[in-house]
DNA sequence: CCACCCTGAACTGCATACAGAATTCGCAGT
DNA sequence: ACTGCGAATTCTGTATGCAGTTCAGGGTGG
């Protein structure tokens, strides 16, 4: 564990909740396998940002030949967790905390149209009742604890994730997807310093109001009103991870943290 | 040429206004050759949607080896033409109509971000003076004809860029371009039938018009009037390309159009 | 006639070899 | 000491071979 000792936080690891994601095909191959525990490596930390990977020094921290590490760097690249140069060599992005910031500005957008499709195609009532259960679930967790945490992040992907269905739009879905990949924009780039645990509390309070308010605008087609919820639904993410990046020694242990550039001001929009 | 003796309009490849693409390293290797070309034969419709490619066809094909054409392929996997299937081989993808409005819908959101964040974020006037200096050119061209058309579209791509620049976010920059691998998505899929050239002439001016309120809004700092305009300026691509595809004979030249599966209705969301 | 299984062909996943380009290091000159 | 140049070295781009898997087609049994 790279956790300083005394930083006392709960870290939720946004890759440790993928269900059984391993067991998908697509992460069988050893292509799979290098990706996962490149990008497991590069969110640690382990590479400086700037730093450039090779591929024969992964192939050799990897026991693989070059033929999968380059395919896993080329979908880090897309991902945007590495940047290929014109040589074709591959360096360790860097972001900068604007950079985070936007992530999560546009994953708020698109959400946000994700709510007002949602409401727009909504053809019944019927619809919601898989979110709903989602829903019932969460508000049963009132009081966060080292286990019920895991879950509710989980649910709370799930959450999102119908209500991205709902939207019905694949294409959507894939935008979204593509900028989760930066591990900030993820909505599970929840982190609540243990210290500070009444304020997760309340976070929770904020979120599970909001979630409510989100799908009775759906529910009823108020289309521009889920969109805007859903929106500033995002914004909550963006607090936590405030409040999180103000600590250095927490920053240190949120997924890619180690990847943003220390930055004097951590002013909304830079 | 595909196209069909009788079908009378012009149809501008957004490809082709690539200024000097073909002259970045990035396409200098076969892998950039053959995801050039490969792409070009997909937009064609030289493979059928959900047709099968094997990399060994393609090889063939391409007078290449497996490894750059399985490059080439996992980035169109990336963009969205091909499909990987869960045993690692790639199929055709194909659309339908409602995913080209949704493509639409998405590229008109995340551009109306950036015009929310370009007014929002606007230091001085003198920011926009190089997308002043685009705007003029662009209302200097009044009446469109089969040269001057070409140079319309390219100054109407570095418009929307420019605006992108303007919201001073790499990360949204990212987003937009990569909706638009699709290339129903892209604002240069403006296609004017011949046949409806007083149409087309229309559409200029409307687009114009609307270019011009995008930076006034901009320009005094309305965020959210700049939103909605630009998101607006969008569904004029929708508006062109419902025409464009509404003609079967016209729809086998768009680029992609053959991709696109033959759907009865042509509702605006489906 | 249909369903199922089995066998063979085709194809992908990965490793590796080779060639050419890029980078780095050292050396010489200033 | 510093700069510029050049050569060795490292690394990427591509081709190709092999092994394991998937897929298709035919044949068999129900």
């Amino acid at each position: 564990m790279v956790a300083r000792p005394g930083a006392q936080a709960i870290v939720y690891n946004y890759r440790m909740s993928a269900r059984g994601v391993a067991q998908q095909s697509r992460f069988n191959s050893r292509t799979g396998k290098v990706l996962l525990s490149l990008r497991e490596l590069l969110l640690k930390g382990k590479f400086k940002p700037g730093e450039r990977v090779s591929e024969l020094q992964l192939a050799a921290l990897a026991g693989a030949s070059r033929t999968p590490i380059r395919q896993a760097l080329d979908r880090l690249a897309h991902e945007g967790l590495v940047e290929e140069t014109r040589t074709g060599r591959f360096l360790v992005r860097e972001f900068t905390i604007a950079d985070v910031w936007d992530g999560i500005e546009v994953r708020g957008v698109l959400e946000g149209t994700a709510a007002r499709l949602a409401a727009e195609r909504l053809s019944g009532p019927s619809e919601l009742e898989p979110i709903r259960a989602l829903q019932l679930r969460m508000d049963e967790i009132r009081h966060p604890t080292r286990d019920s945490f895991g879950a509710y992040i989980d649910l709370n992907e799930s959450f999102h994730s119908a209500l991205i269905d709902l939207a019905k739009s694949a294409l959507l879905r894939r935008s979204i997807e593509h900028v989760k990949t930066l591990p900030f924009a993820s909505p599970s780039a929840l982190v609540f310093a243990r210290t500070k645990l009444p304020n997760a509390a309340e976070m929770l309070v904020i979120g599970r109001e909001q979630h409510h308010a989100i799908l009775e605008a759906v529910e009823r087609r108020q289309g521009t009103r889920a969109e805007a919820l859903a929106r500033e639904h995002a914004q909550l993410s963006r607090r936590n991870l405030e409040t999180a990046l103000a600590d250095q020694a927490i920053r240190d242990i949120v997924p890619g943290g180690k990847l943003i550039l220390p930055d004097a001001a951590l002013t909304g929009t830079a």
